[in-house]
DNA sequence: ATGCGTGCAAACGATTTGCAGCCGG
DNA sequence: CCGGCTGCAAATCGTTTGCACGCAT
């Protein structure tokens, strides 16, 4: 009742650039990636389709320090956190129960229902750290 | 040697507006209320006094679901968190242990480094609720 | 055929920046 | 007096939206 979504090339497109990488991307950036690709696809499109997608729960969204908005196709459709390389957006993910627990409790004892959280973890992934150490 | 900062009324205002709240108020929000005070600062010296106060530690800074800014200035300069009330940003400070730790252990065992997390709670206070149920 | 989907460009909202004048030290 | 500070408006930046046309169903 939901999936009325028309399968259009562009839509295949962007799903597909998601589909290829566990690395978070920017709506910009996807953009970017299909034009070099040679699906080219109108940038207002990706921010509509990664927004239905999105909704969906069909991608995860998280933001950068600066408010960007990234993108990412989880395996998993349940609540869970990331760890993020933010060098190359290579992501993890993770889920700590402790956590989870931990949020419910604290919020409570101060009063407050509908806890809901934000968790991510930022770091430099091995990779990365390879390579900086050849370039530095 | 790092506090070269010239003490000017604008200045002392956005301080003072920040100092008098424990809510978490955007740029846009303190500079309305600075008006209405009387206070009047311009937009731009606002984002300037925060993000120099950001920049010193003074005030936490962190983001909304749609990428805003806001600030708050806290009790203390160490490391802590947030339970963050969603309808009027009452905010308490927080710190979890077993989650720094947590975060470390999990980013270590991926052969990340460099771990940083970004961990805020959001809930509705009990004021708010108490609003809420009156309303509704 | 029908209307959802697309591209493009204009619109937006938050934040930043250039610049000429102001004022704190 | 002097350089940092301010206000204002223009400029950025990411993202959204209006509109006429195209294509999936």
């Amino acid at each position: 009742m939901n999936q009325q979504l028309r399968m259009t090339k562009q839509r295949a497109a962007v799903a597909g650039a998601l589909d290829a990488t566990d690395e978070f991307r920017s709506a910009q950036q996807l953009h970017e990636l299909l034009r070099d690709r040679g699906d080219a696809v109108g940038l207002a499109t990706v921010y509509r389709t990664l927004q239905a997608l999105a909704a969906g729960g069909e991608v995860d969204v998280l933001r950068t320090d600066d408010g960007e908005a990234l993108y990412r196709r989880c395996a998993r459709t349940e609540h869970h956190h990331h760890l993020v390389c933010r060098s190359c957006g290579h992501a993890v993910e993770i889920d700590g129960p402790t956590v989870e627990s931990w949020a419910v409790r604290v919020g409570a004892s101060q009063g407050f229902s509908d806890i809901e959280h934000t968790i991510e973890l930022w770091g430099t992934c091995a990779d990365c750290r390879a390579a900086a150490a050849h370039s530095g």
